[in-house]
Formats: C-alpha cells, structure tokens, sequence
DNA sequence: TTTAATTCGGATAAATTTGTCCTAAATAAA
DNA sequence: TTTATTTAGGACAAATTTATCCGAATTAAA
C-alpha cells in the first residue's frame, strides 16, 4: 500500500511524537535502533519530513529530531504519506489509467473509489497523537 | 495500490472475457492495442495467468487468449490478483512489520484492517462476468 | 578555539520492477 | 510437407526504489 520510503517515515515520526512529548530530541541512530530501519535511508526520508515542516531537525551535539509538542495533535497520518507517497493513493486509477472518473470509469472505478476514499477518510482522521500515546502506552509496537 | 503488472494482468482478463463471452479468442496483439500495455511485458504476464488456469492460451495460427464461457462469471478479481501480485495485499502489515496482529499490532493496525477487508470482501465479491459485460456495454474503458 | 556529535546532501550501488529482444515450440493452413 | 502465425521462455536492458558511503556544514561542549 505504501512505498517502503513511507512506511519508515510513518514509523519514525511515530517515534519522534512519543520522544517529544516527552520533552525528548531524538537522534537518527536511536530511530532507526527503535525502529529497526536501514540508518542512512532514514535519513533521507527524515530530510523530507523536515522540508516538509513535518518534522524539525538540529544539528550538533545533542542535536537530532523533534515535533513541537503542540503540534503533535494537529498532524495528520495523511500529511506524512503525503510529503513521501504524494497523493497517488487517493488520486490515479486503480488499473493504472491516465484518465478514470464515473464519465470515462475503468471497470472497477466505481468498487475502488469507495475503498480508496475510506482509506483517505482514515488517513486524514487519524492524528499523530493517538498513534504516539497508544506507543507510550504499550498497546503499540514499531518493530517486529 | 497493484503492481503494473498486475493492472495490466486485469485489464487483459477483462479484454480476453469480454471476447470470450462473444466467442472469440484474441492474441497478444490486439490484446495490447487494446488496452494500451507493452508488448513483451504483457505476454509474460499472461503466461502467468495461463499457468495461474485463470486464462488459456493456444499456439499457432488463430491462436491466441481465452477463457471458457462457463468460467467467466466464476472468476474473481482476487484470483487474478493472487496470481499475480500474490497475497500481500491482504496479509502484510500497513507499516511493514514482519509480524504484525491484533496481540502485537502496530501503531495503524486496527484503522487499517476495516480497510483491508473491505479491500478483500471487494475483490473476492466482484466476478469477472460483470466486468467483462460493463465493458461490452460501453459502460466502462480499458485505456486512456 | 578546538573537538566531537550530529544532520545535510551528493554520488554511487544494490535490488526490484518494468520492459525488450530473440529464438524455440506448437500448430493451422496452404 | 512446408510455411506462416502465434505463444513460450530465456537472456538481457532500462527505470525505479531501496540502500550505502562519505565529506560538508552546523553547533554544543570541552
């Protein structure tokens, strides 16, 4: 469903949320420890959170990342896949038209379009903060 | 959301049925002119879906695609998506945890499998007789 | 001011997916 | 039986995604 790329962005910013709430700056070799990613193609994806203000980074001694604790409960999971994936889950064809849409529908525009639109629903629904507190708690997990 | 060869693979099925039902067979050329795929590419795929049983090939002059009348409207998208792009679409957690469930669930777990079902419920609910007279009828398009 | 820790960013490599090319095999028709 | 048409399948190539490496830039602390 996601690009491998999204999925680790996913889970570090899951990570940085919980550290932050905290009061806690994270670096990328505890994210990737944490969740158990490839270091330096996490930082990469980290560099694009970053640009996209998803995330903030600090460079130096004590330095790494962070989400401004006030924020964490504004950021939508559809945000994080959007600076990554872009909107192609919500956009594009299923079976890869240039052009589908109930005037010109490939067969199965119309079965795909309420799937992908729960999916959007739930993208755009479902905040950081949940996610991060349910880590805190222990009722979630990011490796494994 | 499907590989490219699978969209491709879906689009051919619905080609070769939607003959198959006028009583027609349809080689890879008119397959691929149909729905706008390369060539080469498509042929493997369809000696996927030949060795998969969803379809049937025949060598030689007047050879070419098709699948049995009496089969079409018990075909399932998801047979021909199992065939090619495998299960993962179902199994397989959203954020790439080898393992991943409702004892251990990842940070999205819950959200996604609602979606991931209905994903499933869809895919084995929708036969490829609909598809292929969807498209007989106009009602629907293969490329563009 | 020097050093060490850390992210940034460019170049490159590996893996996977997508796509092409060519010959072999099968088979219907001439 | 020969020929032409068509799929089968192996080898290869291109494109994309995933991943690594290394030096530059920044900055806190010694």
């Amino acid at each position: 469903m996601f690009s491998k790329a999204c999925e680790y962005g996913i889970r570090a910013t899951i990570f940085i949320a919980r550290k932050s709430l905290n009061g806690e700056r994270t670096s990328l070799k505890s994210i990737t420890a944490e969740i158990d990613s490839p270091e330096a193609f996490t930082a990469k994806i980290l560099q694009q959170l970053a640009k996209a203000k998803i995330i903030a980074s600090v460079k130096g001694p004590n330095g790494g990342f962070e989400i401004a604790k006030e924020d964490i409960d504004s950021i939508r999971l559809s945000q994080i896949v959007n600076a990554i994936d872009g909107d192609s889950i919500y956009k594009g064809c299923g079976l890869g038209l240039k052009e589908c849409n109930a005037q010109k529908p490939c067969p199965v525009h119309h079965k795909f379009t309420a799937i992908r639109s729960e999916l959007r629903v739930m993208l755009q629904g479902t905040y950081l903060f949940e996610l991060a507190t349910g880590l805190e708690a222990g009722l979630t997990f990011l490796k494994r």
